[in-house]
DNA sequence: GTGTAACAT
């Protein structure tokens, strides 16, 4: 159905697009005696020219002219493809009027004219601004945006071209966020997106759905995803630029992409032959010293305290939460290669004495004030600086903020009497958006909304409480976003996922507890905490936010205004909180050879990085000299936890050949819990029969099992099996799609996986301990021993550890447990639990 | 007797 459009695109489009079109290859390989590929001012830029003719930039004029050239020619052909065209084009049109009005318009020439004479742009756009969507347009019609054709030496010595640069890609923290933002991008510029036409000039790259084209010269894609790419072409030779959007955030991953384009900058493009790449950093309330100080700075030379995370982080060190942590780190023996533990050590303790001596250090960027400074130059530009910087005022209404008089102790019962206040006082419209910490608070409050609703004044409107949080069923989800029914105001009780990942419209009132569950890891114990603490006070200006997208609003913070300025300004970022065994193993794929000089915004303490070194050399991914063997570099192609890579990989191994049975339980162990957690005693019982025939005895790893295959096998009706076993369909989607891919990765990587119809080979018993065994190879750090009084401790470390309720081993007593995960939430926990063999696990510690 | 959020050829 598609073929008879790519064939009138082909012939009616100018001939340009037909070359274009008819070859399938990237433009980042080097093509001896071919005729050029892509050329400066051809139709992919004019498709982009549809805007304006007010439009006044000089960059501009080749492609306005182009564009001229383009539409007779449509006209001329009777193109059916016109009908669709047309109509993209109206819609454009149309939007086009919106896009004028956004507050980042009359930054524009500011914009163009920043990376046209310097390499790096700083752009501070808070929300509302249309920074995401209108950057990337801004940008792909500067002449430095095109396709480079440049000379170069093949390996044997013959001269040919390469072709470097015409694409520009926008790096998102979130796969919808890449998308969404994928599908307007499109809809304002007039091209179908993505994959659906050779014409596309606007796609998406995101995991388990890739949508670009030929064309494409605005690619929005996640952070993993851009990851993967500098995996092939580190020189990034496909983009002439590369926007980092939503820098704030901090995952890992986008400290990753910082580093390595400061790196790629810094080393003269290597692997781009001297074309230069432009970088764009893009964040909403981002303290921009820090990234000043990074692109400007030498990493050797630069003070980490800059940031201002050391204080973050020496503090965590010194609060840990028994006597054994707070011995100062003790270096050791160390696998790089001279290290610099002394100075980092240093570092540490001029961080406290630093925080001793100036308290107010930490506030200075923030200062107390929610706004960022706004009588400084939009533009900075110093003459020595190849960083120049630009911020955009937002699109928010006013937000007034009540703070507790005193401490609140209880949020859950400060939240119900809040909602209540403003339900009573405030007319419609105008929804209440609370953050709590959990699903249970979420659903503790709940009760309590509609318990007291009950007993109103019927003269007031109704109140319609809604939960929101991940593990939220998607159909219970949406409800928050269907708009209240008549004289009914809407309480929407969420988790931090309303911060960032959601955005729900109407509200007006924000209710924050100041608190979120954080995640960090442990280092010295090998242990993940889950504990309630305070926000930054970049979220707490983010949730306020909320109140004011469509109104003026309210916000009412549940502690007081100095708990507030006491508040760290920034969320640690998430490399100093996680375990850095993947980040570690991605690096060293990608050719770093001496982590600690990496180019971190951040630099994790050295004993995490020596830690995930350690790990990633027991488990044969580095050798003896530190460097990446053959086994680490498969592990890094697989989209796993360092530790469930290496089981993959020792499934495929002569002895175990258990590859199929492995992808099936590693799938359901790299999603969200897949087994539903049911509220009533009834239900919990009900369940416990329905899953029945699911259970093994051996543990967690053969029941996720035989759940994978049943559900696989299942051809009908999967989401009634799965609600007839109380089991997550959309998990268990998501299984699926994460074990076709690892079937298809191991395919590439000649992983043996045996014939693909293993699906009804039976487990025996002693399958069961091949898999089991298997996992040791991973997981053999993660076991635990059972000790005289019933309890269970770890075999390294001797810590103690509980199996969680939620385990199927829980209660039971065994002689020995491997877990998949460590966490401390109000006790020590072990998630994912099978039992093994002593010996099993001396052997594999052993060996 | 229990789960903040998100990402990956």
């Amino acid at each position: 159905m598609f073929s008879g459009i790519d064939k009138v695109a082909m012939t009616s489009g100018p001939p340009q697009i037909k070359q274009e079109t008819s070859s399938t290859s990237k433009p980042d390989l080097i093509i001896f005696g071919s005729k050029r590929k892509r050329k400066n001012d051809e139709p992919q830029s004019t498709v982009l020219n549809h805007g304006p003719s007010q439009d006044s930039n000089g960059g501009d004029r080749n492609t306005s002219s182009g564009n001229k050239k383009y539409k007779p020619n449509h006209a001329a052909v009777q193109n059916p493809l016109e009908g669709v065209q047309g109509k993209l084009k109206e819609k454009a049109r149309k939007l086009w009027d919106q896009r004028k009005t956004l507050p980042i318009w009359s930054h524009a020439d500011v914009i163009r004219q920043s990376l046209r004479d310097k390499d790096v742009l700083l752009l501070v756009g808070e929300t509302g601004s249309g920074k995401s969507t209108q950057v990337p347009q801004i940008l792909a019609k500067e002449t430095w945006c095109t396709t480079q054709r440049v000379p170069a030496t093949a390996a044997n010595g013959k001269k040919g071209f390469v072709h470097v640069g015409g694409c520009i890609a926008i790096t998102e923290p979130r796969r919808v966020a890449a998308v969404s933002l994928a599908r307007r991008v499109a809809e304002e510029v007039g091209t179908p997106l993505g994959s659906s036409s050779p014409a596309s000039t606007v796609g998406y790259n995101v995991r388990f759905d890739n949508s670009t084209s030929p064309c494409t010269k605005i690619k929005f894609l996640t952070e993993g995803m851009l990851l993967q790419e500098m995996l092939r072409d580190p020189g990034l030779r496909e983009y002439s630029a590369v926007i980092v959007d939503e820098v704030h955030e901090r995952g890992v991953n986008v400290d990753l992409v910082m580093g390595f384009l400061k790196t790629l900058i810094n080393g003269k493009y290597k692997g781009r032959y001297g074309v230069p790449l432009k970088v764009g950093v893009m964040s909403a309330t981002v303290s921009m010293e820090g990234l000043i100080k990074f692109f400007e700075g030498d990493s050797e030379t630069r003070d980490p305290l800059s940031s201002g995370y050391r204080q973050a982080e020496a503090e965590s060190e010194w609060s840990g939460f028994s006597e054994s942590d707070k011995e100062t780190p003790d270096t050791g023996a160390n696998q790089e290669p001279h290290g610099r533990s002394g100075l980092q050590k240093n570092n540490n303790l001029r961080a406290f004495h630093n925080k001793a001596c100036d308290p107010g250090r930490e506030l200075s960027t923030e200062a107390s004030s929610d706004k960022p400074d706004r009588n400084g130059p939009l533009l900075r530009t110093t003459n020595d600086s190849a960083v120049a910087i630009c911020h955009i005022e937002g699109r928010q209404y006013p937000v007034t903020v009540v703070y507790s008089p005193e401490p609140v102790q209880d949020f859950v019962d400060a939240s119900l009497r809040n909602i209540f206040q403003i339900h009573y006082k405030e007319p419609l419209p105008g929804d209440i958006l609370v953050f709590l910490t959990g699903q249970t608070t979420v659903e503790s409050l709940e009760h309590l909304v509609n318990e007291y609703a009950i007993g109103m004044s019927p003269d007031l409107p109704n109140l319609l409480a809604l939960p929101l949080f991940a593990a939220l069923p998607q159909s219970a989800q949406q409800r928050v976003f269907l708009p209240a029914p008549p004289k009914t105001r809407k309480v929407i009780l969420a988790t931090n996922i309303a911060e960032t990942s959601v955005t729900v419209s109407g509200v007006r009132y924000v209710i924050d507890c100041g608190k979120s569950k954080i995640k960090q890891f442990r280092t010295r114990i090998g242990l993940d905490s889950l504990l309630v603490k305070p926000i930054s006070k970049s979220a707490a200006i983010q949730r306020k936010g909320r109140a004011g997208r469509e109104a003026p609003g309210q916000c009412y913070r549940l502690y007081t205004e100095q708990d507030y300025l006491n508040l760290q300004s920034q969320n640690t970022p998430e490399i100093l909180r996680c375990d850095l065994g993947q980040a570690v193993l991605t690096m060293k794929a990608r050719g770093v050879t001496n982590i600690i000089d990496f180019a971190f915004l951040d630099p994790p303490p050295r004993e995490a990085i020596e830690k995930a070194l350690m790990q990633l050399f027991q488990l044969k991914a580095l050798d003896d000299s530190g460097a990446i063997s053959k086994i680490g570099l498969e592990m890094a192609r697989l989209p796993l936890t360092v530790p469930l890579a290496r089981v993959l990989l020792a499934a495929g191994e002569p002895e175990l050949r258990c590859v199929p049975e492995v992808i099936d339980i590693i799938s359901a162990l790299s999603v969200e819990n897949i087994f539903l957690t049911l509220h009533s005693e009834e239900r919990e019982e009900e369940a416990q029969v329905a899953r029945r025939e699911l259970y093994r005895r051996e543990g967690d790893h053969l029941t996720l099992l035989t759940t994978v295959r049943a559900y696989c096998a299942e051809h009908t009706d999967r989401k009634g099996w799965a609600e007839r076993h109380f089991v997550s369909h959309r998990a268990m989607q998501a299984v699926v799609d994460v074990r076709k891919q690892l079937r298809a990765q191991c395919y590439r990587s000649r992983i043996h996986t045996g014939s693909d119809d293993t699906d009804n080979t039976p487990i025996t018993s002693e399958l069961a301990t091949t898999i089991l065994k298997c996992f040791l190879n991973g997981f053999a750090v993660n076991t635990a021993r059972l000790m005289p009084d019933g309890s269970y401790k770890t075999v390294v470390g001797n810590q103690l550890v509980a199996i969680h309720p939620s385990s199927g081993l829980y209660g039971k007593k065994v002689e020995a447990i491997m877990y998949n995960e460590f966490v401390f939430t109000n006790r020590s926990y072990a998630r994912g639990v099978s039992a093994v063999q002593m010996d099993w696990v001396g052997e594999a510690i052993g060996g």
